[in-house]
DNA sequence: TCGCAGAACTGAACGCTCGTCAAGTTTGAA
DNA sequence: TTCAAACTTGACGAGCGTTCAGTTCTGCGA
């Protein structure tokens, strides 16, 4: 009864704190994807999410915080997007290439990502982050499966991640041209340790 | 005569101006390199410089600015440093194996590089235009000798510059061991077309 | 139903920043 | 010595993230 009560009370104040907590992120993702993480401000995203400009600081401890729970949530939307395609795949290297592909594809096409990129360093800890499970799964299945040689998968991943982003923020400010894509992802599926044969 | 006195002239006001950038560029450099890009105010690097606040501005059109000249004098240095080594190795493939090597050992140890560390994009982007000339060359040296195969030279030092960031930045935040810069090198290698036999 | 404790919210105010600009100073050719 | 151009200065404006004292809301026990 007591614990119920509790639950109960509990379940209500984390239901409104996540609604809050929802809409900071829904509006700063708006904002943030619009004009980049530097030049959206912590009032507007508060206007925007009908909330006091105080209110924020309850939910996220900075600015900074509140970027990164952003960025988090979209890749981890991208992750189970890509894993909702790839379960039927049965070469878990395929598996990764795809991954790969889907990611370099929707940083470089997305006009919500690309403001984004320009804090390289949280935007590919993010990916490494949330994507990281599956990727770091993929890589260890294709290794055991005889198509990947990779030793250290975290490692391997970490270095994927900031060579997307690099590449994506390359593409996007046209200091490279849209088709190194191709390329790039070979490059990626070298780095597993295989050669130039896919 | 004419000619000659505009020359003078230029070259004086080169001299003073180079002095004065100078400085700016060396104290921009220590409190930087101490504090981080961010955290490092325009006013206590003009005070270090002893300038007025405003003249930083007569030579850097910004913060930012300044931040990517520091950096790209950081690098080309080290360029230079490994230039001087390797310029007796028969191998290009050693060549860039060096190269890379040692960018994320100084990354990684040289305390002055840790706190820039943490705008990945900025300090990425020095090292690919800094060190770009001569790794692009080795990497085009190694190709044509038959030891790497390497279809984008630019695309791949792009790569491999984004993910020494993301490693070195991994290490000295402790998310990663040290030891992990062994497996790094390889994997950069392995980026190059070669499979996992250096 | 009422009163209450504490969690959550508010928004004005704070402290600090980058970058500007009008006014002052130095420079060096004539 | 003169003078215009180049350079420097530092007070200043505009804006930012963040804080905090005061207010409102919420759910519980009486």
């Amino acid at each position: 009864m007591n614990s119920q009560a509790e639950l109960k009370t509990e379940g209500r104040v984390a239901r409104r704190q996540k609604r809050n907590r929802r809409s900071l992120i829904d509006a700063a993702r708006q904002i943030m994807s619009r004009k980049g993480i530097d030049a959206a401000t912590m009032l507007e995203i508060a206007e925007l999410a009908d909330v006091g400009a105080g209110t924020v600081y309850n939910y996220f401890k900075s600015k900074e915080d509140l970027a990164i729970a952003v960025l988090e949530e979209l890749m981890h939307e991208l992750a189970l997007q890509i894993e909702k395609v790839t379960d039927t795949f049965d070469d878990p290297a395929q598996v990764y290439a795809f991954g790969v592909r889907t990611v370099i594809d929707t940083a470089t096409h997305d006009m919500r990502w690309r403001q984004l990129l320009y804090r390289s360093e949280v935007i590919a800890n993010a990916i490494f982050q949330r994507m990281g499970p599956f990727a770091i799964r993929d890589l260890q299945n294709a290794t055991h499966a005889g198509r990947f040689r990779v030793e250290d998968p975290a490692l391997t991943w970490k270095m994927a991640c900031h060579a997307i982003v690099g590449v994506a923020l390359a593409v996007t400010t046209e200091e490279m041209p849209i088709d190194v894509v191709d390329e790039t992802v070979v490059t990626l599926l070298c780095m597993t340790g295989v050669g130039r044969a896919e």
